[in-house]
DNA sequence: CTGTTAGCGCGTTCAC
DNA sequence: GTGAACGCGCTAACAG
């Protein structure tokens, strides 16, 4: 059987209170009896037990962290930073990967919240109603990732998804791009309609009209982008570039116009999100916009971790951390301002 | 306030054993009785509290997950699975990032259990003395993946890793290659070992005699393969063909090759391992050793939960499930024995 | 400063 | 069948 703070109690002829005291540093103990509780308390290698100290403080140093898929790279580097911080700070990680369900998103917020998680973080690029109703009834501190709150109730991390929209959109253009593909995922995503909107509005100060048929609402994984340039290249007037949210999509639009015979960056240029580190090995190595995942999610932890531990007077920031274009080998410049085509 | 087991008893006017009795199952209840108090419970939505329930019951519903590492796709593939395997069960994953360190791996132990996990899933290539130990004494279900635990001591789950390495050095062999290199990792691990031995015994039923020099000790990443091949590359003589641990290493080689003036499969073979989702999205395409994860996680978590339910009578078992070579394009035959070598 | 006591919320004897 | 009472291990009043 474990030991227990009556062990430790009895073993230094003082009460279980005191021992308890010395523990927590949370009443002046005199030195002579606290130099014999921390004695015994080495030699019993006593651990104060974790769940009756929950019981009663109603907290558990565990934070729970929901994100929407973990196969992803950006969504795993993101998992892990988060992860190291927590464990840094003493605080453990529940995984909840809710696969973007609903109901399992909403379990697993009861189940949070029943074990008195210290905090969650909420990766998601569009919270539901029903998710901000939790937050909102119960008080429990909460980080939003990959989504900005506009609205000061919550502490949210995330880049700047207009305007890195917008930069990479009229990177392309600058580079003589006037057709542009945009692959992106359901608009359902706040994330995407605002990556939509920064497209739209790099377009307009270009004077092109955005057209509809050359958005591709699929999803985030290398098969969206297949099928969205399956789909793309078996029209006739064909984009010269494309503009993709997420690397993985990237490559599978690459994959696709190899399939229809087409090169990369030749006929077609693709433009990732993400840079994940695949994205410089892949070849064509991808052109980009990277985000700090890493420090976004080292940032996040340690926004939630202020947040719980000065509860009280922890003012809502919405952070925004900066997005960067990198340019490598699947875009180039085009100077004459041709449709691409089929060979 | 929360509601408790106290105040379903009040408001259905009867004690709060006999509530406890209806959910739980535990007691004969009259049917009257215990109709009224699942009404009130539904009614006041009661969830028993875990961490109370924890106290008293030492089980936490909580399990906890070690893994070397979480950027890996194949290891994000392999928690996911698990996730949801428990999930399903009605368990939560704390997931345990040990970077391979050793301290991190002991702390993290030591806390799941006063944490009352039900029970732990440990991704090792090569347990370390210490964590045996701990299993050892600590009777917390444990089950083992991507290890083989051959002294049946513990529960685990895993491919043939001597023969899946053996497989696909015979099959490098048949394709005609006579000289062919291990990008390996560690050999502290034992999976590493294992490989090698299977790799060597390949070797040996052709005739070929084991050459150190071949042997490229490094990691798992695309870094490590990057490595491995650039110094591989600067030697005169050259294999036809490269065995890598891991489909990331084999990225990282292809990079190497090409950054040599090397093409593959042209100028010279590359194996992968594993089998992750951009081995075949990948250009060349990865000719690779698949392993099932998905459906190995799965089996994985089936096993723990089998073990924690019937703790008593469970007999461990050391399950292998089946690798695959799958042929794509980074692989080649080679007919005349030749010596690969550069431009 | 230190010990005694009362819970935290729940499962479980033990009497009735 | 059902309820009162105890205890899981610990913290936080409350006395002294």
């Amino acid at each position: 059987m474990d030991i227990t703070i009556k062990d430790v109690a009895m073993k230094a002829k003082v009460s279980i209170a005191t021992v308890s005291r010395v523990l927590n540093q949370s009443k002046p103990v005199s030195q002579a009896i606290k130099q014999r509780v921390l004695e015994v308390v080495e030699e019993l290698e006593y651990n104060p037990n974790p769940v009756a100290r929950s019981l009663i403080m109603k907290e558990s140093k565990l934070i729970g962290l929901l994100i929407p898929a973990i196969e992803n790279t950006y969504i795993s580097i993101f998992v892990g930073a988060i992860e190291e911080e927590l464990f840094k700070n003493n605080y453990t990680t529940l995984l909840c990967n809710t696969k973007r369900d609903l109901d399992i998103e909403l379990h697993y917020l009861k189940l949070l919240k029943e074990k008195y998680v210290d905090g969650v973080v909420l990766l998601t690029s569009s919270p539901k109603p029903q998710q901000i109703e939790f937050f909102e009834n119960h008080a429990v501190p909460v980080i939003f990732a990959s989504h900005t709150d506009t609205e000061g109730r919550f502490a949210s991390i995330n880049i700047d998804e207009f305007q890195a929209a917008y930069d990479a959109t009229k990177f392309l253009l600058e580079s003589g791009h006037r057709k542009i593909a945009f692959f992106g995922g359901p608009l359902a995503y706040y994330q995407i309609v605002q990556r939509l909107e920064g497209y739209k509005q790099a377009l307009k100060e270009y004077g092109i009209e955005y057209d509809d048929k050359l958005f591709y609402e699929q999803d985030y994984d290398i098969e969206s982008g297949y099928r969205s340039g399956m789909k793309l290249f078996n029209n006739d007037e064909l984009p010269t570039a494309i503009f993709c949210v997420s690397d993985m999509v990237a490559i599978g639009a690459i994959r696709a116009a190899e399939d229809s015979g087409l090169r990369v960056p030749e006929d077609i240029s693709v433009m990732g999100f993400d840079d994940i580190p695949i994205a410089g090995a892949y070849r064509p190595a991808l052109t980009t916009v990277r985000q700090p995942v890493y420090e976004l999610g080292v940032q996040a932890a340690q926004m939630l971790l202020r947040q719980i531990q000065d509860k009280e007077n922890y003012v809502k920031e919405a952070r925004i951390v900066p997005h960067e274009i990198i340019e490598r080998g699947s875009c180039r410049k085009v100077t004459n301002n041709t449709q691409g085509g089929k060979l």
